[in-house]
DNA sequence: TAAATATCCTAGTAATTTGCTAGGAATTGA
DNA sequence: TCAATTCCTAGCAAATTACTAGGATATTTA
């Protein structure tokens, strides 16, 4: 039950790219120093923030990334599952997603796996980016990385 | 996010356990077959539930396990907890747990993964063992598997 | 007492997933 | 033109997962 680093390191770069994006693009280098992440590897997340519409890219010099939305729009919830894609603990917890399985009805622990779904999906989407972003200013005023000597 | 097949299987096998073992003690070669789980491989997830303190074995020749306690006192928390080690979606989310990370103050990431945490133990400590049995009854009535034909 | 049925313990291992690195093409501002 | 950037895909080592396997130990029953 363990978010992978894509979900990790993406949402850490989604906070700072919310924090600085504000007056120009942020480009993906800058992310990467700031918070100590390969550059190369967050390339390809934030390619999945683009693709689940979160950002928008402006190519050339100068360019980098931008949100296609303000701060207080965008959930947690919607970052990590374009990182991770689903957040579902079973394959079978959405109750939209009948994916492989034929139990449907007779399955007991589909309804434990939908409540988990169901609490952690509540969770996530109750939080909201500009929330972290101001608590990012607060905890660390001169800039740099969301959690400085993290090695998790 | 997902969760491994010890949690899966697991919860399975410790609903059957619990919904066979009030008469007698049930042994692993029952619940592999009325679960369709490799019977090798079940030993070391019953294991695990033993080694946390969740069941009792009983050893020889009609011997088995049973549960320590009433199905009614025991959360779907405790048995994924004993399988999965822990439902924290990142290392250090837990409160307690500072394993490895420096950084405790200026991680704004963090309070991100103690609430995904909070709501996940949540959910799965206000369910208890014994709901699912009852549930399993009703659903399938005349034993055997508690997800038929689940492929997940 | 021997056989059958259990739990118990540890090691090995193939397949999958993760967490990157690498190369290079395309775009744009100065 | 050139430097800085995004964009796209492939490859790969390390870790993890999901088992299988072998065999020791305990207990009941015939």
């Amino acid at each position: 039950m363990k978010l992978s680093t894509k979900g990790r390191y993406g949402l850490r770069a989604m906070i700072d790219l919310a924090r600085y994006s504000e007056k120009e693009p942020v480009s993906i280098s800058s992310i990467a120093m700031r918070q100590d992440i390969s550059e190369r590897y967050l390339e390809q997340l934030v390619g999945l923030l683009k693709k689940a519409g979160l950002v928008r890219s402006i190519r050339g010099a100068t360019g980098g990334y931008v949100l296609t939305k303000s701060a207080g729009e965008i959930s947690v919830g919607d970052v990590l599952r374009a990182l991770e894609g689903s957040l579902e603990p079973v394959r079978c917890a959405a109750f939209y997603s009948e994916e492989g399985c034929m139990a449907s009805d007779g399955c007991v622990t589909k309804y434990v796996w939908q409540k988990i779904n169901d609490s952690i999906n509540e969770a996530v989407d109750k939080m909201m980016l500009d929330e972290l972003v101001r608590e990012s200013r607060i905890m660390n005023p001169n800039g740099g990385s969301e959690n400085p000597k993290c090695n998790i």
